[in-house]
This record gives structure tokens, C-alpha cells and sequence, in this order.
DNA sequence: CTGAAAGCGCTAACAT
DNA sequence: ATGTTAGCGCTTTCAG
């Protein structure tokens, strides 16, 4: 019974009785059968044991929970992410699809999903995809480009970049605010400055054994992410070198464990609360006929920096 | 059909012909409610965001996807953490659980779920629950005095400890295990070396104020984990000392980021992977009915020691 | 080996 | 305001 109000009050104090005394529990499974929605949303990640995505998650399934939604984990892609994804829209296991994996081709699987009746999704993302699509992201171009004027406000001149990987096509957005803030205060861009990491540690490990190899050293380098800055610390601090009195590091995240490195890592927070919580009840909104698809739904989170012990003055 | 044997090869060959053509994807909510079995299990976390959980929740995806099974997370506890749990059973979305938090009463959850047709569940928790419950665990007892073995091999006497929270009336293994290990090597036990954290970092950066104002000081902690281990080094270097010359530490649970920090950190590891996979796989048994019941299925894992720059000689 | 039919528990539409 | 019924898509049983 989905009408609540079609009865009377007396009986309805007789059901509430009744479910009371027998335990009763709606069975889920032919609630969904009946109406062709699961209330089951899935959370597509590149990789769960990442401390970035595993506070966002926390956020999706606080918010999913509050509309009574399930969230299911999809972690891993086999072979074909696209036919796996798929699945569990077909198989009506779940409503509607939050995708935190910029390396899938969220076009092609948004051509999937509409052949077979519409899912919605949702992107989170750092790059800023087709306009065609749902998106939720930081203001990652304007955050990288305050993250090097904080820099150059401490009287930094010699800057140096650790992005992250290039995904497909879109355009590394926090690598190109840190161009054009370092043009736009007419700093010379080195090459050999401008080095790739893949987010993980171990990148920023070896981006630093590069660094220490230099003639001529940025004095301060600005982190696509947290962990690549705290893989870059650690082999500087191996090599003997201190930061921030032989580099000042910026990193991008603030992840839980930023403020107690040593150094305290300067960075850039991106507000991971907000972009799992506006996502999942966006996507919501959408499942439910109460958001309309067109025009997409599109939000850019303001990032914060976060100025801690890793950034200081240059020190020549 | 359930029963691939019964149809002749060509009858079948003309079936997946049909099923290639049509695009026809089994329809889950109709299967779970005829079988009354929903292929898909709950992981119930205290704190995903924790980069300990994450990276087990990653192991639980990873092996239930591999049996057909979905993975549902229920992340907080609402005011009634177990009548919250059984709807996900009752409600037939769910066909076991794994169980990642030893602050739910599990023997009342067992009662429960009991009640209303006997839910497997398989627990993942430091302390030695009631042994009619399954169980996968770490030997966070014999860890805890291999770590302290270790302190002693490098000659420290002056030992202390900064441990978890209790959790309910069980021991906490790891502190018991530090216990027993100080006294099997006719080590005083100091009262004021005795300190307790909550497996936060912000812990052990406040057992380290503490420290600070010691008088007399241990030469090296054990810390219940390797999150409080990363806040007590940063009060420390804060305070100008130094890890391992002024204090030498050993942490628990090797997280990722363990072998990135200055300086990489001494801890004990735990095989977080198998953790996860091993209660998964155990779950689906029960599930399936390969395994029985009784006995409970239990699991003791083994840690390993990885030895860092986070430990050294005392210096004096 | 194949076909037919009942029914899992629910909801929406219709009848009273 | 309440009662009845058909049917969601599947599996299982029973008949052919």
C-alpha cells in the first residue's frame, strides 16, 4: 500500500499494530520486481583503497541511506567496464550510476545506458567532460592557479609542477591553471619542472629522485595530489634536503592525514563531503522524476587552501 | 533455467543465439524474489573513510564480485544499529554480512538475525569475539610482542605503549600482547607510558603532548596503529625532537601511506587484503550452504613485521 | 528432452 | 473507505 492517506485513520492504527505484532518487513526484492526500481544506486570507483575516494564514499551512502537508498560498490573493471556497468542497470539491480572514473568513457557508456531506457549518472570528476553529461566537480583550474599565487605571494619565482596523468582527451585542468598562473605572473616555465605522476605515492617518490638530480632546483613545487607530495617528501628528506628550507611543496586534496606530516602539508581541500553528498542526492533527484535531465546538472565546488608548515619563504 | 544439463546442446545454442540478438539480461529483482536469495551481501563499516577499512572493503568487492555477488556498504549506525542491519535481511536485499565492527554487539545481532531465519554473518575484528561467531582476525596478540621483541632486540628497556579503545568487556589483544611481552623480558611497566588512543591520528598527536611533559620519557611506543604512530611523530618533530633518535616508534597495520612518512614507519602489517577476502569467501559458503555452520569458521592471520627508519638504538 | 503453469510478495488499477 | 485482482520476470514442478 503506497497511498497512506486512502485509509482511515483507525485502520491505519490496526496495520500499525498488526506489523507491529508480526515482525512484518516489506520484502524489497518484490517491492522491486513490481516496480521496476531497486532503490540501489551504484558507486563505480577506480580504486576504493584510495583515501580520497573512500571519504567520498562515506558521503554517498550517508546521503543514499537518508532517501532510503542502498549503495552498492562497484570497484574493479574486468575487461569491458562499460558491458559490466551495464549489468547492473539491466538486471535492475540498481536506479542510477555515480561514476567516479574519468578514465571510462562516460560518453560511450552514456550511449549504453540510453539504448536500454535512460540511467541516469552522475561524473564526478577533476576534468570537466561533455556538457552533455551530469557532472559534479572542484574548481580544480582556479584552485591550481591560487595554490601558485600563494607561492609566488611568498616570493617564490622558481616553480615547478607534479601533475597527475592526462585522461584521455580532457584537459588536465589543474595543469593548466598552474601554466597559466605562472604565465599570467610572467614566470618561466621550465621543462625539466614540469614533471607526471600517476596520484599514487610512489610518483612522487620518483619525481623527487628527478629533482634531486637537477643543476638548477625549483624552490617550490605545487602536487597535483596529497600522496604524490608526501612520496616527494620522503625522498627528499632521505637525500637530507628539509622542506619547506630546501622546497616548499603545495599539495591538492587535503586527505585526513595532510595536516599530520611533517611537515603539516600546505594544500589545496577539495570539499570531498560536498562532492559525494551534491552527486548522490542529484542523481537521486533524477531517478525520481523530480530533476529534470535537460539541462544537465552541473556544479563546480570552490577548493580552499590550506596553508600549513610545507610552504615558506624561498630560501636563497 | 537453473539447469543447463537438461536442454539438449542445440536447443541451448539456439537460446544464446536469441540471448545475443535480444541483448536479454537476467532480471535480478525477479530471480532474487523467486529464490529468495538476493547474490548480494552488506559490508557493515564503522568509518569507511578510514584508509584502514578502505583498502579491505576493496578485497570484499573484489572476491564477492568474482562469486556473482553485489556488495552493499552500510556505513554508520543509525540510533538502533541492529534492528537497522536486520532490514537489510528482512527486506530480503541481502543474504549475509560481513561484519567490520566489534562496537556493534554481535552476539545480540546473532540473536536476531537468528530470530527471523538465521542470516550468516561473518565478523572482522582485533579482539577474540564469542567463539560461536565466525571470525577472521589478525594474531594481534603475538604481533603485539613480536613488535616488542623488536624494540627490545635494538636495546630498548624504557617501553610504552599507546593502545586502541577498549571495545565492550573483550581484551584488547594488542595491549595484552604488550603487556605480556614487557614482563616476559623483566620490563617495568610504567603506568604513565600506558597510554590510550582511539586509532585517530588527532590521538596520537595528544599522547604525544603528553609525552612531551614527561620527566622521564621511554626511549620507544608501540602504537596500536599506524595512524596514532603518524600524530605522535608530528607533535614530536613539532616539539623539535626527533624519531627515531629521541623516541623510536612502531605503528600497526602497514597502511599505504606507512612507507612514505618521515620517517618511514616501523609496523607491524597487517594482510588487510586477506582479511577481506578470506571472510567474503567464507560468507558465500555459509550462504550457499557449501559450509556448515558448526563448527564456526575461524581465521587467524599473521603479521609480519616490516622494519623502517622509525626505529633505531636508544640513544643514550 | 521440452512445454505449461503456478506462485514468490508486492502494487496499481478497478470495483464495491 | 475498503476489497479484489492482475501481473512484474523468474524458477520449479509436473505433464507430456
Amino acid at each position: 500500500m503506497s497511498s497512506p492517506e486512502r485509509v482511515s485513520v483507525r485502520t491505519r492504527e490496526r496495520i500499525d499494530q498488526a506489523i507491529a505484532a508480526t515482525g512484518y518487513t516489506l520484502n524489497q526484492a518484490a517491492q522491486s520486481l513490481r516496480r521496476q526500481r531497486a532503490k540501489t544506486i551504484v558507486i563505480a570507483l577506480p580504486n576504493v583503497g584510495n583515501p580520497f575516494y573512500s571519504t567520498i564514499l562515506d558521503a554517498v551512502v550517508m546521503e543514499a541511506g537518508e532517501h532510503g537508498y542502498g549503495v552498492l560498490v562497484a570497484n574493479r573493471q574486468p575487461d569491458d567496464p562499460i558491458e559490466w556497468l551495464r549489468d547492473y542497470f539491466f538486471s535492475s539491480r540498481a536506479d542510477g550510476l555515480v561514476l567516479f572514473d574519468a578514465t571510462l568513457d562516460a560518453p560511450a557508456l552514456q550511449s549504453q545506458l540510453a539504448a536500454h531506457g535512460d540511467v541516469p549518472f552522475v561524473v564526478v570528476a577533476d576534468e570537466v567532460v561533455e556538457p552533455f553529461l551530469n557532472l559534479v566537480t572542484s574548481d580544480n583550474y582556479d584552485a591550481s592557479r591560487r595554490a601558485v599565487q600563494h607561492l609566488v605571494a611568498l616570493g617564490h619565482t622558481k616553480i615547478g609542477h607534479l601533475s597527475g596523468p592526462q585522461i584521455g582527451h580532457y584537459r588536465n585542468e589543474r595543469t593548466a591553471g598552474f601554466i597559466d598562473a605562472m604565465k599570467a605572473n610572467d614566470l618561466k616555465l621550465c621543462d625539466d619542472w614540469l614533471m607526471r605522476g600517476n596520484h599514487v605515492a610512489s610518483s612522487g617518490f620518483a619525481a623527487a629522485e628527478n629533482f634531486l638530480r637537477m643543476t638548477n632546483r625549483p624552490s617550490a613545487l605545487f602536487c597535483a595530489n596529497d600522496e604524490m607530495a608526501l612520496g616527494f617528501i620522503s625522498r627528499v628528506h632521505q637525500a637530507g634536503l628539509t622542506c619547506p628550507q630546501d622546497v616548499s611543496l603545495v599539495g591538492f586534496d587535503d586527505i585526513s592525514m595532510a595536516e599530520f606530516l611533517s611537515p603539516p602539508l600546505t594544500t589545496m581541500r577539495q570539499k570531498r563531503n560536498e562532492l559525494g553528498r551534491l552527486s548522490t542526492e542529484a542523481l537521486i533527484s533524477l531517478i525520481e522524476g523530480r530533476r529534470k535531465p535537460q539541462p544537465p546538472f552541473r556544479a563546480t565546488l570552490r577548493c580552499e587552501l590550506v596553508v600549513r608548515g610545507s610552504t615558506a619563504p624561498p630560501c636563497s
